[in-house]
DNA sequence: GAATCCATGTAAAGTGTTACATGATTGG
DNA sequence: CCAATCATGTAACACTTTACATGGATTC
């Protein structure tokens, strides 16, 4: 430990650190692609804005696990686009496989949780939209799936397999809701439990 | 606009306010039980300290929203059970029916975007587990349901239809995490594409 | 010439976690 | 007597969002 500088193994990230490494595997991007890229199909699960970006990516950099080469930029700055180095990725695959533990947190289901303290139709009317919505998601995710399969990206061995598992996770996710969604809908409108999987007039 | 006090129909809540608010409607509660109840059935998608929960039944107190009684406590402050005012509850009432935008996060599912970049036995390992955790706490869930409906809270007409509803989502969720990381554990196992819907083996 | 995209940053405010701090009561 | 439960609070830190700030290049 000399100057303090350079792969320090003892260094901690953050998860954003680590979506950004993640990223980064991709292929080497500037901020502001990272800013894009992290719209689909992370975006569904994972999101970060430019603001938390710029700062995180200059941590990254200080603790030697992105390296960055500047070009002239278009605006008043110098345009930085930054690379994985080896003890980035190091720290990235220590950090994969450790079991996560933080908690989901979903606004629809707390809502869920009092519905029976607003009106039941306005309530009614927000699952049903939330069910359409799940729709509409699910008719664009599938299309996503289909030529991501033609591709070749369902194969493990494809660099961007990972693109494809966050996909089905949406897929599994958004049928979830869907049911879900349709179901409560369904209590809501008229006030009696109502059988599970049952579409009801969709 | 007389003195800045009690019911004031601009204040504007949290997230975490209407949560507390939600707790309340089931009955009156001290910040110590509200605690506690926060862990299931709402837990599972909503969490909050008691750090957090405090400060913020202050900040209900001083918009009017909940009003609070003092008893001695057992430790050197006064115990205080909180109930919802009217003015609480119009305020609930307003923000359920407001469409949630908030995204979803998930940090299993983010590791999953990174999988190639890891070694595949120990994700593998990650997704097994993750498999086998959802198995138990469907198992858990279905018990909890089954108990639920016995008490006739699966009628929307029940006070704790929304305890209902919460845990159903639960179940909707677990299994589709069962699903994926089960397809996702055959996928990283076996280095192939995997066909979905094949328990293979669990 | 107006809008959008490319591209980078900072500041302030809000939200959430971890740790600090106190003390009575109950059960083993 | 030790541990857990009941019960309430604050402080410091970490994380996230919203807003402020700049300015070139491209497209309508």
């Amino acid at each position: 430990m000399a100057a303090g500088e350079g792969d320090d193994s003892a260094t901690t990230g953050s998860t954003l650190g680590y979506a950004l490494l993640s990223l980064l595997t991709r292929g080497p991007a500037t901020g502001y692609q990272l800013t894009q890229q992290v719209k689909a199909p992370l975006g569904h699960f994972w999101t970060a804005r430019h603001s938390q970006i710029y700062p995180e990516l200059a941590r990254l950099s200080a603790a030697g696990w992105v390296d960055s080469v500047e070009q002239a930029g278009p605006g008043p700055r110098a345009k930085k686009t930054y690379a994985v180095t080896p003890s980035g990725l190091a720290a990235l695959r220590a950090w994969l496989v450790i079991p996560p533990t933080a908690q989901p947190r979903s606004e629809i289901t707390l809502k869920a949780y009092a519905a029976t303290s607003a009106d039941p139709a306005a309530m009614a009317a927000l699952y049903t939209d939330l069910a359409e919505r799940s729709t509409r998601l699910l008719a664009e995710f599938a299309q996503d799936a289909e030529r991501m399969r033609a591709a070749g990206q369902d194969d493990p061995g494809h660099p961007r397999f990972g693109n494809y598992a966050v996909l089905m996770m949406g897929i599994e996710s958004q049928r979830a809701v869907h049911r879900w969604a349709c179901w409560l809908a369904a209590c809501l409108r008229t006030g009696r439990p109502a059988a599970y999987g049952e579409p009801a007039g969709d």
